[in-house]
Formats: structure tokens, sequence, C-alpha cells
RNA sequence: GCGGCAUUGGCGGAAUUGGUAGACGCGCCAGACUUAGGAUCUGGUUCCGAGAGGAGUGAAAGUUCGAGUCUUUUAUGCCGCACCA
């Protein structure tokens, strides 16, 4: 190479670098611009229409994110800029639900405090999400550990305390209300204690105590809400469960079964995710009835939703658990029952969901059917719940499943009352069919004699109509250390609050996260933990004297505490004066968009929206839903790869054989799969060198190509010597090594590709896996818009130009308006291949495409927004509107059906009258080729889209 | 068992109101440039068939001039709930 070639050959490669596509310099750049501009802050004061669009906050984990978990925040932040470049004032935050189990058993491991690992966890998720470019105004930030925080979650906590629940309004009140009511109508109220006082009022609080059966897990030395709980295993850890009874701090949920029911009819969110909360809620209708106990004056109640069918009742069940069985057992078979109850308690919920037996008792008294005065025999087993309805059933063996199990086992009678039904096998469970047996009911239709049997109930006073729930209180306290402690101390053991004024209650500090060797929590180690109420401030739990000083609440709140009403706190995250002020929350009002995961439907979906209720209830914020619009986005699965060792004969263990030929002969069924890291896999090819460095036990690994050789000292010399590697669907997890982290996929590739590859993988909603090897397409994409913007001219768009670009404002606009982010990539990636081959380079039309694609990639477009000359930054700009009229064809194309097969396709002027084009049509030479001997029948011309010709 | 969602090329997926199924991308094939290619560019790529043509959206039936799209039955997979009276 000549000096001349030389120098040729560098300025040409510095020129290339120069104009490269170079992500990583534009992306630093910008993103440190817009930090320091502010761009991202928002105001609560604007002439501006408001938009809240919100990211369920994430946990802030040690492993730190993985690709899956921006792929919800990708959306939201495509939707929230494209709504402010929309003209609306957009509050869209981030914050870290930083209260939970995961670091305090770290603590525990390792003794590092809680809070320091949270931090340093907060400290990385901020530098990854900062990295993927969002929008977000970190100037309100919430974290739930910071006192700042759960200053409210505590002050709201006394809210709930301080108020009880009107039957008649059907809305939370202050419980003074109540009080002032006794006062006035109920003589018994004065000559209470204090202590039953606050007892008979501890039935009523929203938040209270109870003994409640709850899911102990021992191992993580803490109760579970049911939630936590999956077949008899904590969710998180996978320890067994039982259960206990304790004295548990509760949340009346239940109370507002109806009105959380009925908020889904009013507000947009996905079908499955409204039909597991109704589900979950549990409403069912029927009727409660009495059965008297035979030989004694008491009766007791049960619920049934089939009211039509008690002249088929033909025995009663209790649930172990019931007040009732110790009051009706008689004494020949006290011992039976005893031992029966004992086995009930001993089984762990595990046991009974996985053993389905039918087991039970007699208990020996027999109770009389209020229709018939027949005696039935009182029974006792566990298939009856002590938690729904009353805990006693009438059975009725014909027609439920369960009963008739039951009847069959013990040889209990089985009346059919369903004409036809056959019960010799099964029971009949369908709600159809003419009554018989029934006395007045017979020859009714089920359905007519369910109102008949409700009203004659109702109006002989043996029973009333009611409607049941399943969904039950949240139980609130935990016991541990790293929650929110209750602002709550004991005075004569009866729970009293800290005034509003002193909250927040710090967390108190202690050096061992276990509990103590008496059994009480974490807390019960913190030297400082008691409540001084004259001074009104925490002291040392040794000046406890029960006069003055009182000991403070030991266990903290759970996780779904925090996360209940943060999004709230974003609307006015600074405020000192209240959760969020009128004003703030005026504006605001509520969540416009949530977006999330679907696992959060029983939980967090439930506790806010109560939690939100509650607050609306007292005047606290102006709308009873929280989230108006919500958005699951689907999981992202890991893609693992393999490499296969070769085990047959002679192996050494060390070779290792292509994916393309395992089911050849010689290896079939003699290969061994072997997980291999992903980030060492391209496109199912394997890096050789990358693999012998990986782990010492493949430093001399040997291969057999896709070629079937194995030669490979000189790859370039003797062609392209690949390994291919297989692949699976597979959770993303660090065993089987398909973790992707975002910020390799953004140093290699950028991450505007990360968030245009994570839109483009495929519907928001749906799960789907992580295959990087599509990532590719995308960031060539992103070059080749890039090269777009290397020289801009003025002038004229042409027609063509501008009907690319139009076409391009229409489908975007669509797209982002109906979610549907990964179909918008394509709709670019036409635009830019059209505008390539229209080697356009207009200002007036790349500025415009800087703003369309600036929601999706926006470290680009806002480096192509200043190259196109301006000095303002692209999320001021505005959206374009499209403009139908450069879309507009001059020509309209038919396709021509025979019997709904095309055949061609013809054209002619635009707005051809129908009979005109028929007309063409019929004239067309090919038209007779198709038609050859048969008649037409019919044409069918749709102006606009498609003419079919049917013949026969 | 109940409820919800899904099923389209080798792969991810598109088809927005019932109107040319397979857009776009990956992969693959061929070519160009190149010392080289995990770079770039051009063309091809649902299947069967040399071709004309035929078949085709998990399966079966139906409605319709016309069905991936609507209806019914069914299979498989995923998610949620579950002795809920």
């Amino acid at each position: 190479m000549s000096p001349q070639e030389t120098v040729f050959r560098l300025l040409t490669l510095y020129f290339i670098i120069f104009m490269e596509y170079n992500f990583s310099e534009i992306e630093r750049r910008w993103q440190e611009a817009w930090a320091k501009g502010a761009v991202y802050k928002v105001d609560n004061v604007s002439e501006k229409p408001h938009f809240y669009v919100l990211d369920m906050f994430p946990y802030p984990s040690g492993a730190g994110l993985h690709v899956g978990h921006p792929l919800g925040y990708i959306a939201s932040d495509i939707y929230s800029r494209y709504k402010r470049l929309r003209g609306f004032n957009v509050l869209h935050p981030m914050g870290f639900d930083s209260y939970g189990l995961p670091a305090e058993q770290y603590a525990i491991q390792t003794g590092q405090h809680p809070e320091k690992t949270t931090m340093e966890n907060i400290a990385h998720y901020i530098e990854q999400l900062r990295k993927i470019g969002f929008c977000y105004d970190w100037n309100r930030e919430v974290r739930t550990c910071d006192p700042d925080f759960y200053r409210w979650t505590q002050w709201a906590f006394s809210r709930m305390f301080n108020s009880y629940f009107d039957p008649k309004t059907q809305k939370a009140q202050p419980i003074a209300k109540l009080i002032a009511e006794w006062e006035q109508n109920d003589p018994t109220w004065p000559k209470l204690s204090e202590r039953e006082q606050q007892e008979r009022l501890m039935h009523h609080r929203i938040a209270y105590l109870a003994d409640q059966k709850v899911n102990w897990c021992p191992a993580l030395g803490t109760v579970l809400a049911n939630d936590e709980v999956s077949e008899g295993l904590s969710v998180r850890g996978g320890h067994p469960v039982e259960q206990r009874v304790m004295r548990q701090w509760c949340l009346r949920v239940s109370v507002y079964a109806p009105r959380l029911l009925e908020g889904l009819d009013r507000i947009d969110w996905t079908e499955s995710l409204k039909e597991t909360q109704r589900n979950w809620i549990g409403r069912s209708e029927g009727a409660e009835m009495q059965f008297r106990i035979k030989g004694r004056d008491d009766a007791f109640t049960i619920f049934t939703t089939r009211a039509d069918t008690v002249f088929g009742v033909t025995f009663m069940v209790l649930a172990p658990e019931s007040e009732y069985v110790q009051q009706i057992v008689t004494p020949e078979h006290k011992e039976e029952v005893d031992a029966y109850l004992n086995r009930c308690k001993h089984r762990t919920e595990r046991e009974r969901i996985a053993d389905r037996k039918v087991t039970g008792v007699f208990s020996g008294s027999y109770a009389i059917n209020p229709l018939t005065q027949a005696e039935i025999p009182i029974w006792i087993s566990d298939y009856v719940l002590a938690g729904y309805g009353t805990g006693a059933i009438m059975a009725v063996p014909a027609h439920d499943s369960r009963d008739y199990a039951f009847a069959r086992h013990f040889s209990l009678p089985i009346i059919p009352l369903i004409e036809g039904a056959d019960v010799s096998e099964a029971s009949f469970d369908a709600k159809e069919g003419k009554m018989i047996n029934s006395g007045f009911l017979n020859g009714m239709e089920v359905k007519d004699a369910i109102q008949a049997m409700k009203e004659y109930i109702t109006n002989t006073g043996i029973g009333r109509v009611k409607v049941n729930y399943r969904l039950r209180d949240a139980i609130f306290s935990r016991q541990r250390y790293w929650g929110e402690p209750f602002p709550i101390y004991y005075k004569n053991g009866m729970p009293y609050t800290l005034p509003d004024e002193c909250l927040p209650l710090l967390l108190p500090e202690v050096t061992n996260f276990k509990p103590t060797e008496t059994g009480e929590p974490p807390l019960g180690n913190a030297p400082m933990w008691a409540w001084d109420e004259q001074n009104r401030k925490v002291v040392d739990k040794k000046l406890i004297d029960e006069q003055t000083i009182f000991p403070l609440e030991l266990c903290t709140m759970p996780g779904f505490a925090g996360s209940s009403a943060y999004y709230l706190r974003y609307m006015d995250p600074h405020n000192e004066e209240a959760l969020v002020g009128h004003e703030a929350n005026d504006y605001w009002r509520q969540v416009d968009l949530y977006l999330g995961g679907s696992e959060h439907a029983t939980g967090h979906l439930i506790y806010s929206r109560f939690w939100n209720k509650f607050l609306y209830d007292l005047g606290y914020v102006c709308e009873d839903e929280p989230f108006k619009k919500l958005i699951n986005q689907g999981m992202i699965q890991g893609r693992s790869n393999f490499v296969y060792r070769y085990i047959g004969e002679g192996a050494t263990g060390n070779l290792y054989i292509s994916y393309n030929l395992i089911d050849n002969p010689e290896y079939k069924d003699k290969v061994q799969p072997i997980h291999v890291n992903v980030n060492i896999v391209h496109n199912d090819v394997l890096d050789i060198d990358a693999f012998r460095k990986w782990m010492p036990e493949f430093r001399n690994a040997e291969f057999v190509f896709a070629d079937g050789t194995s030669y490979d000292d000189n790859p370039y010399l003797a062609g392209p010597k690949q390994y291919i590697c297989g692949w699976a669907i597979e959770k993303m997890s660090k065993s089987m090594f398909n973790v992707v982290n975002p910020d390799d996929v953004i140093a290699q590739f950028g991450a505007d590709t990360l968030r245009l590859y994570e839109m483009f993988l495929g519907p928001l909603e749906m799960s789907k896996p992580w295959d990087t090897n599509g990532i590719d397409g995308v960031h060539r994409f992103l070059k080749k818009f890039w090269n777009m913007y290397e020289t801009i001219e003025d002038g004229e768009p042409t027609p063509e130009e501008l009907k690319s670009l139009h076409k391009l404002i229409k489908k975007l606009t669509w797209d982002i308006e109906n979610f549907s982010f990964n179909t918008s990539i394509p709709a670019l990636m036409i635009a830019q291949n059209e505008l390539y081959t229209l080697k356009c380079h207009k200002r007036a039309i790349l500025e415009q495409l800087a703003i369309l694609i600036a929601p999706y990639a926006p470290h680009i477009a806002e480096e192509a927004w200043h190259r196109c000359g301006h000095d303002t930054y692209v999320v001021d700009a505005e959206w374009p509107e499209c403009n139908e009229a450069y879309l507009v064809e001059s020509v309209q194309k038919y396709p021509v059906q025979f019997n709904g097969k095309v055949r061609f396709t013809l054209e002619c002027p635009k707005d051809t009258p129908k009979e005109e084009v028929e007309k063409l049509v019929l004239a067309h030479e090919d038209t007779k080729r198709y038609l050859g001997d048969m008649q037409i029948r019919k044409v069918i011309v749709v102006p606009g889209r498609i003419v079919n010709i049917v013949m026969g």
C-alpha cells in the first residue's frame, strides 16, 4: 500500500467513524442535557390539560433490572412523551417499593443493615433506568421506606383505626360519630368501663385487632397474607406455612366488597383482570335460613344459593371450627368428635387441599328441616369452610357434588328434586329443570322455585335473602423488622394511636434482625421502643410504667401498606401538611393510565382500591377509583441456549456437537445438553473463544462444527466454522444462564435500540421470550434512519415524500392511542425505506420525522431535531397532524375474485362508479378465461375494496 | 371443576370495520463489494408442483358473494381462582 493510499484509507475511516451512528455518545450527551435542563420536571400548576401515567414501582432487588422489567416502563414512556407532544401536562413519576423481605433476610444472613443494601440497590436501579432514557420527573421520586413517605402510611392507618364503616351510607366515617351516637341513644354505653368501650369499638374500627386464624410461616417467623401463600408454601422462599390463631391487626376490607365490585364497571381495565377481581370478591346471592336444633331452643344459621332445594336436605354439616360444634355434640359422640377436630387442627391447609378423601363425623344431634319438619342429622366435616358463609351448610346430596360424595360415603339418603335427574351415579348440579318432591314448588322451573322459596322464607320468617362475599379482611401485621412501624401503643393492653403531629414514628435501630428469644417480633430487640404519653416521644422501654410510659406495637406493616397510596404521593411529594394537598389532588385527580404486571390483580390492585375508597369517604381525595385505565404488560421469558457434550463411546467429556448434527445416527442419544450463557451466543452461533474462557471446564473444549468438521485453527482460511446452539424457552433465571441485562444491550446497541426492540417483540400484553436474534434488524434501522440526517436540504417536499410522512403520522397516532406499539416499528421502517428510495433529505420532512420517532427513540430523535436546526427540546415540539389530502390515491386497485378466489387486479380511476367498475371487470380480457363455461350469477362490487364474481 | 386469554411460514409477529393472509424484522438462499466478514448493498424466500395450477391461519361444522376475523363444538397451551354452599 502506498503512503498516499494509506492516508486516503485513514481519512475514509475517520469519516466513517465521525459520521457513524455513535449511539453511546448521543445518548450520554442528551441524558446529561435533559437532566441539566430539568426537561422532564412537571408542575402542578398549568393551563394545559393534565394526564397521569404511572408504572407499578419496582422492588429494588439485589439482582438489578433484567430486560423484562423495562417492557412496561418503555410503553408508558412512549405514551407519556406522546401525550406531552399532544399538549398535555404529563405526570410520569417513578419510585421504589423499598420495604420487604429479601433485604431483611439478606440482613439476617450477612448482618448488613437492610437500609444500606436497599439504598445501594435503589442507586443501581436509578442508574439502570437513567440509561434507558425515561422521561421521569425524578424530583417526585418516592421510597416507601423513607420516613417522609411512611409518615403518610402511618397517618392513613391511624385514620382507619379511628374510623368505622357505616352500613347505612356504605361509607367510612370518623369513629367519633359512632361514639356520639351511642352516647345519645345507647344507655348501656356510659356504664361500660374504658376497656369495655374500647373492646366494643374494636368491632367497628376499619383497622382493628382480632384473633385470627393466620398463615404462620415458622421459617420466616411471620404471618403471611393469603396471596403470599401458594399451595401451603410461602410465595417468597417456598417455606411451609401452617394455621395458627394470633392477635393481629386487620383491615376491614370486606365491608367494601360491594363497592369494590361495583367500581369495576366504571373503570377501563382488561376484562380478564376485572374477572379475576370479581372472582376474588366472590359475590353470591342466596338466602340465610334458620335450622332449629332438635330438643333445644336455639337454632343455627346456614347460607345457601339454592333455596329451592330445602326439600332435599337430608343432613347438615358444620365446619370443624364452627362455634356450634361444642354446643351440639352429644356426650356419646364427644370422644369421636374431639378426635376428628384434633385431626383437622393438625392438618395444614396444604394437606387438606392435597387430600380429597371424604372425612367427617356425626355430632349426635339433629336439626329440624323448617319446611318438612323432618329430623336430619348434623355432621361435622372439613369440606365446609369456617371462613365462608356461616360455617354451616344444609346438604342437598342430589344437587351438589360435594354433598353427594359425602352422602355416598356415609350412606345418607339422597332425594332427587328435579324431574328426570339421574342421581344414581352423580349429583345433578345444573340449575335447570322442573321441581319434584318439593311441596309447593313442584312443577316450577328452578329459577322460579329459587325466587318463590326466597319469598316464602322471608314471609314466614325462617330466613332472609342475603348476599354473601368471599372477600375477607386483610391481615395487616407482620412479625418483621423492615417495614413501617405501627403508630400504636398499648395502655392496659388496649391500643391507642400516636398523635398525628408525632408522626412519623421512626423505625428503631436494632442490632439483631431476628425474633427475640421470647418469640417477640424483631422490634422487641429495640431498646428505645416505648411511648411517653406526656412528653410525646419515644423513650427507652426500661421506663415503661403503664402510667405515662407504654409499650409500642412490635409488629410492622406488610408489603402492600406502602404501595396502597403511593400514586397519590407523586401528585404532591413534598407536601408536609398532607399525604396529598387538595389543590394537587383536584388537578391530577387519579391515575389516567396504569401499567404493570397482572400478578398484582388480587393483592395490590384490591388493596389500593380499598385504601383509595377509604380516603375518598373521609374526603381526602376526590376520586373513588385510583386507576382509570389499566394495562398489563406480558412477561418476558428467557430464551436459553445449549451446547451438546458428546457422551457416547470414547467420550472425553470435552467434545461438543453442533445442534444441527445431534440427530445424526452417530450422535443420536449420545449427547447431553448443557446450558450456555446466552450472552456468548449470537444468533444461536457460539462464540468459541468466549466459551473457552467462560468456565475452566470448557477451557480445552473441542467441537464438531455445523459442517461436520472439527478443524478450527484458522476459520478465515477454512471458511466459516460455526457451532450452532440449541435453544428453549424457559423462565429467565440465573441458573439457566439466560438472563439478559439491559446494561449489556445498551452497551452493545444503545438505549434507543433496546426501547425499539422491546416494543418490536410483539403486543404489549402478551408474554414473549427475549430473543436477541432480531435485535440487529432494529439496530440497522436506526443506523439507516441516522444516515438520512447526514445532509439536510431546504426545499419543497414532493407529493410522494409527503405521502410517506403522512401515512406514518396516521399510523403512529393510531398505534399509540391504541397501545399497539409493536406495529409502529415496522411503520417507521417502511417510512424510512420509502424516504431513502426517494433520496429525501428535506428539512420539512425530516424534522417531522424526528418528532414522530421521539416517543420511541428519544435520543436519536433529539439529535435529529437539533440537526434540523432547532435549539429547543423535541419533547416541546408539537405532534404532527395527518393531512388526509396527501394520502389520496389517483387510481383505485380492485382485486377481482371469482367465487372468492383472487385472479387479477383491476386498476381504474378513483371514484369510478360501481356500475362502471362492474362493466370494466366484465370487459376485462382475463374475465372470460376465468369464467370458462360457467354462468355469472351475481357480481358484487364493494366500492374502494373488492370485486367478487359469483359463478356457477 | 369454574373463569379469562391464546393457537397464523424455519422464528418473532402483521392483517385496526368480515374484503388480495403472511406486512416488517430475524434466519436462510443467491449475487455485488471485500485480504476478510458476526460489516454494507441488491434480489429471492408459506407449502406442494418443472409449470399451469392447487392447498393453506390447531381440528370439525355453520353463517356469508366472501371468514385468520362472526357462531357452535372440540383439541392443546398459558394465567387466575377453587371442597365458596
